[in-house]
DNA sequence: CCTGGCCACAACCAACGGTTGTACTCATAG
DNA sequence: CTATGAGTACAACCGTTGGTTGTGGCCAGG
């Protein structure tokens, strides 16, 4: 199916007739009937009851109609997040089903008006050169590279700090316990498939290691949430850290325990990150609306490590 | 945009490489490689970066894939909407914005799963035609005709009484009444520029007419309702009636007063036609959805012809 | 009965999009 | 360092698609 015939349908089901199509669409009468022609052959259906007066639709084109309007609306809205110049503000997070995945949620929620589009880059290193290159609007990140700080064209604020959380099967050594010490964790194998070496989200499970003496093995091929849920469930020496507002598919009947973590809670420290000349009117939305709702969390008795941006 | 083309950029994400993509796609590399260039050239942006060992999303490309991914979706729900056999159930309804119209969003919510699509059709009489050839599974309809009974093998239940009321501008004598008796209507101009001779919708208003001598004009072209509303809202001579349910795009500021009418309401009744032998099993759905959800209304004090079907 | 308006069919032609053949690039193994 | 393999791009070729012009048929209205 081709969107120039969809479009023609559409321009000739408005007039009502092929002629006045054809004249809107600048081609022939006889270009538009083979058109239609070829889309009624390809759908097996006929669309139009030809009458010496025009054309109008048969019911299986008004059930068609309203379809392929939408269709075209999403075609449009397709090409619009690529267009140079006034596209959809674009977001860089580590992931979805975190807590910046909520945090855009809402934002859209508030404002569904504004359009959005969400990617996920490799490292902060390559959302900071999309960021400059102004190939993303703006980036959730924990600002990583120890040592290195912010170039001085990018601004951050750092938004929400999310707990991690233990997650368990049943037949954990700590699966009834309802919450956990970080020094209790220690000796306990926990698994972390997912996580890319050479990444800030690496970098902040190499500090987390370093400063409480946990075992952390990321070894293995990442199969994906599901595969991981389904080892964790049935693996008792396993364990995996979760943030405390990840969404999972959450599997029934595998008995998983989420375990809050204390003294101290490690918290995963989300920042948004922006270029400082940034034009994007959305922008200024978004940090606004992140400014408003994101205020007031708790620090004490939570860990991060000590390279993030301050909050 | 062509959407195999599309599909073809779908298919060279998931496989990161284009050769992968060929394959799956029944064509040779060379073939991918030019769809790709192609639609790279028409959107403007490069969608990959070509490497030696496949090629992967760039960030514009990342941006473009859940668009089309979705552009996919609706173009098969667009084929579906026309495929011979197991299709959407199709409901035919006398207009949007009027009771039946809430009917079906409520069982849409009700049944999200379900596969809707709503057309409007002449009248009864083109309804009932399409209910034996298959073309729809059902219609919302006063049931019309006067003296003509329903054919054996259409089923009915009433399933809505809507009252009428009148929609009135700020200056018309009636605006300040909280509620006005059909009696006093006499006399007073009452302006349905939508009403199409000949269909059911006409014959209940005649009737309503003959049976209590108001004044109905349904001359001059019917610009909408947008037209509808601004001219009632400005003239204090003429009112119009209108369902209770009916969503307007309310104009601010135009005072526009919607008054009940008693003694007795004018009750338009929605029907649901179909045919005894329709298998489909959203009909079943439908069908209880109705029974269930539009039960225990009150007969008391409201007036319908007396050729509708009895509830 | 003629005319005007509109759609379908036929013939023709350009351009798009597919295939085969080939060159180039880079990672990996020997 | 070189050979190999995997993957992409470019060129040439060609059939099919989809456009145009020309023409005929149909029906409503004057």
């Amino acid at each position: 199916m081709d969107l120039d015939t969809v479009r023609t349908f559409v321009a000739a089901a408005d007039a009502g007739q092929f002629q006045q199509a054809a004249a809107e669409l600048a081609v022939t009468q006889q270009a538009v009937s083979k058109r239609i022609a070829a889309l009624e052959r390809n759908l097996g259906v006929r669309l139009f009851t030809r009458t010496p007066r025009g054309a109008e639709l048969t019911i299986d084109g008004q059930a068609f109609l309203p379809h392929v309007r939408e269709l075209l609306r999403v075609a449009e809205r397709a090409v619009a997040s690529v267009r140079t110049g006034r596209r959809p503000l674009r977001v860089d997070m580590i992931a979805s089903r975190t807590a910046a995945s909520g945090l855009m949620r809402g934002f859209h929620r508030a404002h569904p008006e504004i359009e959005l589009d969400v990617v996920m880059l490799f490292d902060i290193e390559t959302a900071l050169a999309a960021i400059r290159s102004g190939a993303i609007d703006a980036s959730f990140r924990a600002v990583a590279v120890p040592g290195r700080p912010l170039p001085e064209d990018i601004e951050s604020v750092r938004v929400l700090d999310e707990p991690l959380q233990l997650l368990t099967g049943p037949a954990h050594a700590l699966a009834s316990a309802r919450s956990v010490t970080v020094a209790q964790l220690a000796g306990h194998r926990i698994w972390m498939p997912g996580i890319v070496p050479g990444t800030e989200w690496a970098a902040y499970y190499d500090d987390l290691v370093a400063e409480f003496g946990l075992t952390i093995e990321a070894t293995g091929p990442n199969f994906g949430s599901d595969a991981l849920l389904d080892t964790i469930a049935d693996t008792p020496a396993l364990a995996t850290f979760m943030g405390e507002q990840t969404r999972l598919v959450w599997p029934a009947g595998h008995g998983l325990r989420r375990i809050p973590v204390t003294d101290p809670t490690p918290v995963y420290p989300h920042s948004l990150l922006w270029h400082r000349d940034n034009p994007h009117p959305a922008l200024a939305t978004l940090r606004a609306h992140l400014a408003a709702t994101a205020a007031g969390h708790d620090a004490v008795g939570t860990w991060a490590p000590d390279w993030v941006i301050p909050r």
